[in-house]
DNA sequence: CCACATCGTCCCGCTCAGTGGAACGCATGT
DNA sequence: ACATGCGTTCCACTGAGCGGGACGATGTGG
């Protein structure tokens, strides 16, 4: 992942999205959104240039969101995203209340199985990593508060599987990119998978999300009977082996899923 | 730390603070600044009354806010902090490199001690909580994303210690609030303390943050010699063995650091 | 060594985005 | 029945915010 401070500016703003008038909170969310995990340090230039926004117009909205501990100034004239987003970002309620509950489990089943173990909600037709312990153990395309879309992962076909199929019929509609030249990019094949899933409990990701990573999924289900996250055991193919931990998944899904429900989802 | 839902509306909005004219952006970030740990999910009368802002501006602002993904909208017209801001958050660079490059050994501490595990950073003359693990071993004050006084907790004094002079200077000028009975409150005392963990390498909190709870704390040093971090292994003041857990936690400390270092920082 | 490009910063006049008081309909509780 | 709270909508006034343009510093290639 190593940023290689390579100057891709082949980046394009946001000139296609037909945005009615841009609000001033529009801008500066825009701003914020310029920074992504290979570009953490940007100047005020570079900001202008992603934002379509003019460099004096960038000037003062990154020193007022500075004043804010939004952004950081760091030297050099760059800025970075302030801690106190991180703050905020922790109080997001979706993202506390399930790791505050989940926490235990994921870290029983690191020390049962020493691989990596995610934990993922779905937002629209994409997974975002909510929670992810194991880190190092292998090269994957997760991270936490990382989005992927759904069909391609074992977290997001185990929520695809129990969700409204309304959501699928978005994902299929949003399209099946392909990851790797193992994930399912028809919709029939989807289809089938997600049947089979709902029969077994249980969700598998042969490489189809990164070449020579496996994984084995279970849906946490919540109060009203809706999926209200996944988790996986994810490692290199070899190392995974779909029925002791697909065992080992379920249990902890299903513990978690009670737990929720114990604390009124 | 279970949430009572009490209503303890004597919270006060910023009557106080002299703000000499509030624009739009901190407006928006008074929003959100609105809701806490307790108080997850508000409505417009509830923000109006803690931002000073007017009910209709409220309105649409948070409207805004939620088409930016900022707020979420939940049923009975009351807002939630919306999963943007947790992606957002988690790419504030001070916490990605931290973590990336502490996970492991945070993990690995877990499994040996079965204790609670800190990582933290020093903001001002507060600890921010950076990563947590061992949650639910023990009901401690410390949440990720959270902040403490750094004189009253271990890790902060361990970075208090070899921070420059200036900081523990505006520490004590802002004042050394008492936790428990046992958290140092006098300058003199913590200059003292603070020289001592200087000579051993090591700082112990003994239910200064937390009756209690006791830990053991290292801090982590970076490239230019400055400290970027500190860990610690925390739990009953009975399960705290200084002498091992000391070790422990010293090594992780020194490896994250060299890591940090070999990273480029 | 100079011409040129690009950077961050600052100024300032024009304008329209943003503000909040007021009024409305709807639940509550009294 | 009334009173009080809520979320929502409307709208006239105005000053906050915009960005073109200018400036000095820095870096780069001829």
């Amino acid at each position: 992942m190593r940023s290689t401070e390579r100057d891709d500016v082949a980046h394009a703003a946001s000139l296609d999205s037909p945005q009615p008038p841009p609000s001033v909170l529009a801008r500066a969310a825009a701003l914020l959104g310029a920074f992504d995990e290979a570009h953490p340090r940007l100047g005020v230039a570079e900001l202008a240039r992603r934002t379509g926004l003019a460099r004096s117009t960038v000037h003062r909205l990154a020193g007022e969101l500075v004043r804010l501990r939004l952004l950081d100034r760091a030297e050099g004239g760059t800025y970075r995203l302030g801690m106190r987003l991180f703050e905020l970002g922790e109080l997001v309620p979706t993202r506390r209340t399930l790791t505050d509950a989940a926490l235990p489990l994921l870290e029983d089943l690191l020390e049962a199985t020493h691989q990596r173990i995610h934990l993922a909600v779905l937002d629209g037709v994409e997974v975002v990593y909510v929670a992810i312990l194991g880190a190092g153990e292998v090269d994957v395309a997760s991270r936490t508060g990382g989005r992927l879309p759904a069909h391609a992962t074992g977290v997001g076909k185990a929520m695809l599987a129990y969700a409204p199929p309304e959501v699928v019929r978005r994902r299929v509609e949003a399209g099946l990119p392909r990851l790797t030249p193992r994930t399912i990019t028809t919709p029939g094949a989807l289809t089938r998978e997600l049947a089979r899933i709902r029969a077994e409990g249980t969700a598998y990701d042969r490489e189809e999300s990164t070449v020579g990573v496996s994984c084995v999924a279970a849906p946490v289900v919540g109060t009203d009977g809706r999926v209200r996250a996944a988790l996986s055991v994810t490692g290199r193919t070899a190392a995974i082996d779909p029925v002791r931990y697909g065992v080992a998944v379920r249990a902890a899904a299903v513990t978690l899923g009670r737990t929720l429900r114990e604390a009124g989802l």
